[in-house]
DNA sequence: TTAAAACCTACGGATTCCCGTAAGGGTTTG
DNA sequence: CAAACCCTTACGGGAATCCGTAGGTTTTAA
């Protein structure tokens, strides 16, 4: 099935816990693995060099900061940077994050294989991705299916996730405005972005711009 | 060493990991997982029963609700109940929670063996946990001893977390006021929400409440 | 081409938020 | 006992926001 896979996760613990459902069950031999994403990156460019590549990538999202700078700072870059420069290995995500818009993002627009939630059952359901990947199809945690449908409630813009992070740094709209201006970004008038974020506040049912912010957090949003 | 361990952790792969580590590592032969507290529990004093008891208890903190009716809602809950019904077992709690308030308690007042931070080398620290647990010592993770003396930063008080709450809520100052009033919360009046806000937004140098919320969602406050 | 719709912008009043000042009560300190 | 301090509450002015109205431009549809 698999030969060679890597698998990028931070925490030690859940690492070894992988590595061993990997080898034991789905029968690896070779599990190479990581604790950063940068050396993944790095090890995944230079495999490819040797002409040995990996088969199968399995990476966590989040990264705890430590000692060591990161250029990539979590899953998602890392998995943006091996799309941008055309390397087109099966990718499983493995995390705790279960907002639906970073999910969809993964599985859509960077078209990544298999999208797995870490809890009790994490590593069962990671056995199924690799079966369901070798027999060419994706794979979706079944906690998540229920809530795939009630994605397309609203499709935001650019703009707005840009009025969103800037109300979010704490600008004013006044602020928001004249920053808009001085980037030549339409619509830049007050009154515009007053009607923006009303609009907003109405989709996301928000009485007021607080409340807005966090609903948008709460959906990873920004 | 230790003959019987039992290790309750809710996440599968970080459940294999230990039992990986404790097995090849320190040499245990006999293992018992759950993923659940109130299971822990009944399983100890089973053990206890049958005059074969654990010798070692390794617990998470935080346990995921899923759709089991659960008592002992946490790690800290399961210390709790052991310690009051006078179950000595050695304990070691191998958790991500990182606030002294939680762990001192846990060291200091509930006497565990050790308290071992997840993260990178969590299971390096555990290791060494265990070697000097059998040599009758307690253990910290290093990364928290450095934090011992500087943990009065900021304590954000159950009032602060209410306050953001609710503001995250889209409640306005003055509704605020009135709810805590109403519940007979202190400081309720709106000139006090407003002071208590103004010291949260220095405190996390944000610009306006807006912002201020948006860092508590990014902290993991509310 | 023309009418309708949608959008950007502007203005003004009402409300809320922001921030400094200050009074009153309680505790601690000299 | 009084002074100093902290906390709660109150008030007021200025700033930012909320919300409706309205005029001008662009886009869409008939």
């Amino acid at each position: 099935m698999f030969k060679k896979i890597l698998v990028v996760e931070d925490f030690d613990s859940i690492g070894l816990g992988i590595s061993a459902v990997v080898q034991n069950k789905i029968g690896v031999d070779e599990i190479v693995t990581s604790q950063y994403c940068d050396e993944a990156y790095l090890k995944i460019k230079r495999a490819k060099q040797d002409e040995a590549p990996f088969d199968l990538l399995i990476t966590d999202l989040s990264f705890e900061k430590d000692y060591r700078e990161a250029k990539l700072k979590g899953g998602k870059e890392l998995v943006e940077k091996l799309r941008e420069q055309g390397i087109s290995i099966p990718i499983v995500v493995y995390s705790i994050e279960d907002r639906r818009a970073v999910i969809n993002e993964l599985m859509e627009i960077q078209k990544i294989e298999a999208y797995v939630l870490k809890g009790r059952n994490g590593l069962k359901n990671l056995e199924q991705a690799l079966l369901a990947i070798a027999n060419g199809d994706t794979f979706l945690s079944p906690e998540l299916k229920n809530s795939v449908e009630k994605k397309n409630l609203f499709e935001l813009e650019d703009y707005d996730i840009s009025l969103l992070s800037n109300l979010a740094k704490g600008y004013s709209q006044s602020e928001i405005a004249q920053d808009f201006k001085s980037q030549g970004m339409s619509p830049s008038s007050l009154s515009s972005i007053e009607k923006r974020i009303n609009r907003l506040k109405e989709e996301f049912e928000a009485k007021n711009a607080i409340q807005l912010v966090a609903t948008a957090k709460d959906l990873g949003l920004i």
